[in-house]
DNA sequence: CTATCCATTCGGTATTGCCGAACGCTGTTC
DNA sequence: GAACAGCGTTCGGCAATACCGAATGGATAG
């Protein structure tokens, strides 16, 4: 009795949801037993299924056991996932040259109804390396770039982005509260930038500013992220600037145009 | 009457192929109209398939018209996928540093059975950008990875992938003779690079070297492209031993143990 | 205002994808 | 050494379901 979403293909619902399983699953493959174990369904099916994605490239077998990978068709479809995105294309260079100058981890947002999507990223060369996946919605109100976006927003979307996402605490530093939050966006727009102080994970420190399209609507936003030490005010200060005006080059280079937001 | 190849579901291999459709379609996305026009069948059931797409992220659907666009998904898979892979983890950084040290266009390469797959990229900061793409398998006789990888086979195994790919012309400096194929490998084995002079594309040059598991086998290569200039000898001989040394140090963080092909 | 093109909905049909049982295989246990 | 358990795989049979084609409604253009 598989539930199939109305005016949906199951079959094809059901192979997502093995690829799925297969990437975020465990680093050495799974095997046919165990993906049947965990998604339920017939050996005989799965198995079909498997194979369908195993000839596109999406999964690869490896002979032993046959235990099923990531394949490479997933890399290049990111790829050119990527190489189709104008904002990526744009921003990549700018990223580079941020990292090189600020040594931190780089990462660009896009504005997905006041949600952060991450799309790309630029590690810096240091020892410290956090994972931070791609593509997938963010919560808005724990990271820098997600508050640099809301302090773009009306006071009516940010209300509704709030009850949306349900102001969930990451860490005991996290705002939770609808007036907490405004009091931060407050802070955000006559700042310029918004900060990430161990509000998503435990030592973890963010700047992140926005970057405009030519409507001056906010498309999203870059931040750094690094390692969280005793910054002076100053020095975030300064990193905030920093960031401000790498954003702005990139809002230049969209032919954007910065919106200056007071309230409301 | 959609043939299916047996032991696979035909749903799921027609729904993979929208997404090749659209992912290297047009830049501003594809129609519904345009897809079935292209891959036949009917509308509903088409549509129906890019629903199952979209509700998954692997395509996005953009308002007017509805267009068919690829999907952020697409991109959170790959970079899945890039993290799950040991090679691309541990060649990223050697990438990046010969990329700095060279200026150049550096790729690493996948052995699948003789043929390069280049699995990662790092762009060099020059003005000249050429798109390469990742994930698929490439010619093995007309680019410096593959000759690379050519080379350390035996000449049994060498002449099943030339016999496999053809040796199909490129440009008309291609090597499409078995003869001319083997003289080159020689001379590959002996100088322990490979070069690839506007084989591949007019005004192309590339450097590329091997690197080895712990079998002593190929694992791949990296190779270093840019745009051909007039190069002496000594300077080729130059960039091929910088690629030899970060090829070779790529072996060592592998645990690795490079093997001295020498014949047969 | 008509005509065309589009995306979308809706039944009806049989294609086809699913299931469960059976097979061959490997490695293990008693 | 034989019985067993677990695996991937194959094969009929059944019905769910994915496909089709026509019909609808909206948008745009002529």
């Amino acid at each position: 009795m598989p539930v199939t979403a109305p005016g949906q293909v199951g079959s094809v619902a059901r192979a997502l949801e093995l690829v799925e399983l297969i990437v975020t699953g465990s680093a050495d493959g799974m095997s046919l037993s165990e993906i049947v174990k965990r998604v339920g369904g017939s050996k005989s099916a799965t198995l079909a299924t498997l194979r369908t994605l195993v000839a596109f490239g999406y999964l690869r077998a490896v002979k032993d056991g046959p235990k099923y990978l990531p394949g490479m068709m997933l890399i290049r479809l990111g790829d050119l996932a990527e190489a189709h995105d104008p904002l990526i294309a744009v921003a990549r260079p700018i990223l580079t040259r941020l990292c090189e100058k600020s040594g931190l981890t780089i990462r660009v947002a896009r504005n997905d109804g006041g949600f952060p999507v991450f799309v790309d990223r630029v590690d810096g060369a240091g020892f410290v390396r956090f994972y931070t996946p791609l593509g997938v919605r963010e919560l808005p109100h724990v990271s820098s770039a997600g508050k640099a976006i809301l302090a773009q927003l009306s006071d009516d979307e940010i209300k509704a982005v709030a009850r949306e996402c349900g102001l969930v605490a990451r860490t005991k530093s996290s705002i939770t509260t609808l007036n907490g939050l405004k009091k931060e966006i407050e802070k955000i727009r006559s700042d310029g930038f918004a900060t990430d102080d161990e509000e998503d994970a435990q030592g973890i420190f963010c700047v992140g500013a926005p970057f405009f399209d030519h409507f001056g609507k906010c498309l999203g936003a870059i931040s750094a992220t690094g390692v969280k030490t005793d910054l002076s005010a100053e020095q975030i200060e300064k990193l905030g600037k920093l960031v401000i005006q790498y954003a702005d080059e990139l809002t230049r280079e969209l032919r954007g145009r910065k919106n200056v937001r007071s309230a409301n």
